[in-house]
DNA sequence: TATTCGACGTA
DNA sequence: CGTACGTCGAATAA
């Protein structure tokens, strides 16, 4: 028998799905030749194509291409992939010219009537397999997974594009989805494929899809025993069953389809140099000539063999053992040899940092750290320096050292957060996922046959050593905007949260008690009081318990629909209320209101630690604007609107030792940023005039004195004017005033008519986005948006509303991020007690100590107020109280 | 016990 | 048919 490493290599490619997720993934404008016909879907595929060619150095190889749009599966269900819009026109050029790339590289292209590139490529793989090769399979389409076994390789790009390819062998496929990889497409069936417009059935999704097969062990298992399945999802799938059964029968991929070449055909021959030159000349794609000439082995100039496969696996260097003068050798050399920093990384336990580990790019050593140990004096001289640390998630290893004591100093770059700013969006939350996705390496777990299949860490040193490696892929991959937000905006945050974190607010426990006691007796009063109405007892903090009694008992009109049923939100209630008045809705309402605010006085009671206060956790990679999130309890949305929601922020107080609390606020800072970004005069007069913005505005609008502004007209423009940084409709702006939408059209065609500047400014977001395909705050911040190219209309409106609210939220985030590090250095630079507790967006609160508030006051409203230079002044607005309540007036 | 959904608190 | 979040309870299935 042939061992796997003996097989020829058989590689297969979709090249209609790859170049168009090249053409999705690359910005259109940046890659197109001087008489306008765009490249980036050939770019974007040869680049792939390359990689493939030097990765794998593949015997045989083909490239299949779907003919038309029409295939044996659209005769048979019409509206096969119907919901897919038209193909771009910037496209559909591209498609022939990268054939014609392929010829002259001598690589076989098969196209064939009636069938699509998939079956063509489930045929040869079933060929190549026969015929003892290993076969590698490229496409974009799940379908393909089907066809993994243990000859054949599925290569699937990521959602970003065509630059990196996961693979699926039939571990992966198992450890991804729980099933062997033919019986994928029974999962499809049930789920269904938006993408193809195959409905599947309702309920079930992955999870469920999967837990059925490895328990009836086949779809027709399934259908047999559908009568077994008991509940919803139960029914769902008798009711739907068809779905399946058709989705099934069209997802099968034909690994019969007459070829016009045999596999030994497709050898891999010498490319057409004189027309490769051609060609790439004509395309302007000089470097990807010069890369897939070095691939080839064709030197423009001599030396350099090529067609090795990339280097073994480079393996972490051992750690070593080192104390005392030892240490302190090894450290002087090891900073004196990388000026950029030394990987450090302490490994966390219960708060506490247990081992730590430094590593250069070649050597690494393990910290055995204790408190009190002398031997370890050099590093800890180390650590308290400036010298430059590289660090992966740092936050919780700087709060663990300085929870023990440790001095720390010199951050110069996490990783985590590099790999958030490159891909805000992106799912990479650990170490292992950054090494796989910028190192394309495994992170090696310590002991694969462990009893438990828990992933334990890797050690300290192998950590920092990976950390320092990822570093120069992570640099390379930043654009130097991005790098100057991390290094002048996030590392310093990063620092500021680890102070705040630690010190956390004091909350006062007996008045929450007091309250939730309080709350949980209005709750249960108005209950019963709506139970007398209805007549009975219900769940009323259940949607669907409610449902029954509104549109059944009570036969209301039936509200908004959704996945369950009708919705019976607050909205939708108070619509009911507006048309068919029941004290039932109020008494409802009521509860729920209660029932909501008990909620979060217990969260936050409970957050109370043993030091009388609360300790929130802020995530700096939260989102995908640039704001920080707060976890554990949530301390950013900690009720304000109601009077008795501000009971719970009463509770916040200034601890002891402080004398009160100041709070700090930008007022309507977004408004501002898009003033500033849109230039618009209008908008600028408004804020310099210093006048009441909604006031100034609504004057403008409505043709009256500022002070002829009645409330009604100030209502109107403001919910406008905060609705502009959505993209907020016509629609959405009549349902939020209650009024109509032409009304709602007027009001917002007067407002362009007058801030003309501004409707300029958001639609030129829109389209710069299209054509960059990310959006950039204005201190550099980058948020990619692939969305935006989407066929899909949904996701594409969606894409662009996110896209004209990503760079005015991100850059009011920013200028917090800056006023926040910028805060913390005075304070500290003039030795105040006094200091920052928590951020909400657009508010800090802090702790003063008596006697500081006025240098404490004087800081804050410079900092905050100068932290960017915009066209217009950054208002401040600073209140002090005991409480977080009362500080806030 | 885990997953999904609706609902709702904040900026 | 308005952006960005996190948390809870109910429902569901196991």
């Amino acid at each position: 028998m042939v061992s796997d490493n003996e097989k020829p290599t058989l590689l297969v490619i979709d090249g209609h799905s790859l170049a168009f997720r090249a053409f999705y993934a690359l910005p259109v404008d940046s890659f197109s030749t001087k008489d306008g016909q765009h490249t980036n879907a050939i770019h974007g595929f040869l680049a792939m194509l390359i990689n493939l060619l030097r990765d794998h150095q593949p015997s045989h190889i083909a490239v299949a291409f779907d003919i038309s749009r029409s295939s044996f599966r659209t005769r048979e269900y019409p509206d096969y992939k119907g919901t897919r819009g038209e193909t771009p026109s910037e496209f559909i050029g591209q498609v022939p010219l990268l054939q014609d790339a392929l010829k002259a590289m001598n690589i076989t292209t098969i196209s064939i009537e009636d069938y699509e590139a998939d079956d063509i490529l489930a045929t040869l793989s079933v060929q190549g397999t026969e015929q003892g090769y290993r076969t590698l399979v490229v496409s974009g389409d799940r379908d393909t997974i089907q066809l993994v076994n243990d000859d054949v390789t599925l290569l699937y790009p990521s959602r970003m594009g065509v630059s990196d390819l996961t693979r699926y062998d039939a571990a992966k496929v198992m450890e991804r989805y729980g099933i062997q990889p033919h019986q994928y497409p029974e999962v499809a069936a049930l789920v269904g494929e938006t993408s193809d417009n195959l409905p599947g059935v309702p309920k079930v999704g992955e999870k469920t899809a999967v837990k059925w097969l490895n328990l009836y062990g086949s779809l027709n298992g399934i259908l047999e025993n559908a009568d077994k399945i008991t509940g919803k999802v139960g029914e769902s799938l008798r009711e739907h069953k068809e779905n399946a059964i058709r989705n099934r029968r069209l997802n099968q991929l034909l690994t019969d389809v007459e070829l016009p070449v045999s596999i030994d055909s497709l050898a891999k021959k010498p490319i057409d140099e004189q027309a490769v030159r051609d060609i790439f000349g004509r395309l302007e794609l000089r470097t990807m000539l010069d890369r897939l000439f070095k691939a080839e082995g064709i030197g423009e100039e001599e030396g350099e063999a090529s067609g090795s496969p990339s280097a073994g696996a480079v393996s972490s260097p051992v750690p070593q053992q080192l104390l005392d003068e030892e240490l302190r050798g090894w450290l002087d050399r090891a900073v004196a040899a990388n000026p950029n920093g030394l990987g450090f990384t302490v490994d966390v336990f219960e708060g506490k940092p247990a081992g730590m580990g430094i590593s250069t790019p070649t050597e690494s050593v393990t910290i055995s750290w204790l408190p009190g140990r002398a031997d370890y004096a050099p590093f800890e001289e180390w650590l308290a320096s400036p010298a430059p640390k590289l660090m992966t998630d740092s936050k919780r290893q700087l709060k663990a050292l300085k929870t023990a004591g440790l001095a720390f100093d010199g951050l110069a770059y996490d990783t985590h957060v590099a790999g958030w700013l490159l891909r805000p969006s992106g799912q990479e939350k650990t170490l292992a996922d950054l090494v796989s996705r910028y190192l394309g390496e495994t992170l090696p777990v310590s002991d694969p046959n462990q009893l438990v299949p828990v992933n334990e860490p890797a050690s300290a040193p192998v950590e920092a050593w990976y950390t320092v490696r990822l570093v120069d892929a992570l640099n390379e991959a930043l654009d130097p905007g991005s790098r100057n937000v991390l290094t002048s905006i996030e590392v310093p945050t990063l620092l500021t949260l680890v102070d705040i974190e630690l010190r956390g607010v004091t909350v006062n426990h007996t008045q929450l008690t007091a309250l939730s006691t309080e709350l949980a007796a209005k709750a249960a009063d108005l209950a019963s009081r709506a139970y007398a109405i209805i007549g009975h007892e219900v769940n009323l903090g259940s949607p669907k318990q409610l449902q029954e009694v509104l549109f059944n008992e009570l036969d209301m009109p039936k509200t908004r629909a959704n996945k369950t049923g009708y919705s019976t939100d607050a909205g939708a209630l108070a619509d009911l209320q507006a048309s068919n008045p029941h004290p039932f809705l109020g008494l409802l309402l009521e509860h729920r209101d209660a029932t909501k605010l008990r909620q979060i006085v217990e969260t936050v009671d409970k957050a109370i630690g043993p030091d009388g206060r609360v300790h929130t956790s802020y995530v700096q990679t939260g989102t995908t604007t640039g704001r920080i999130s707060s976890t554990d309890p949530n301390l950013q949305n900690i009720p304000v609107r109601t009077e008795e929601g501000r009971r719970i922020r009463a509770s916040f107080e200034a601890g002891a030792g402080y004398e009160t609390l100041l709070t700090a606020d930008y007022s309507q800072i977004e408004m501002r940023i898009m003033a500033h970004l849109s230039g618009d005069e209008g908008l600028i007069e408004a804020f310099r005039s210093g006048e009441d913005l909604h006031r100034f505005v609504g004057a403008r609008i409505f043709g009256v004195a500022p002070a002829d502004v009645t409330n009604e007209m100030r209502t109107k423009v403001k919910a406008m004017s905060y609705g502009l940084a959505y993209g907020l409709s016509a629609f959405g702006l009549s349902k939020q005033l209650r009024i109509d939408t032409s009304e709602a059209k007027t009001l917002m065609s007067d407002y362009f008519a007058r801030f003309g500047a501004v409707r300029d400014y958001l639609r030129n977001v829109v389209e710069q986005a299209v054509e960059d395909g990310y959006t950039t705050t204005i201190f550099g911040r980058r948020r990619p948006f692939p969305d935006l190219k989407s066929p899909n209309r949904v996701l594409r409106d969606n894409a662009q509303r996110a896209a004209l609210n990503a760079p005015i939220q991100g850059s009011a985030a920013d200028i917090m991020k800056i006023a926040m590090v910028n805060i913390e250095a005075d304070t500290a630079a003039q030795n105040l007690q006094s200091r920052m507790l928590m951020q909400v967006h657009d508010e800090l609160i802090f702790e003063v100590v008596e006697g500081e508030w006025d240098a404490l006051e004087a800081i804050v409203r410079t900092r905050m107020a100068g932290a960017a230079d915009l066209t217009v002044p950054l208002d401040v607005h600073v209140g002090r109280g005991h409480n977080w309540d009362a500080a806030a007036h």
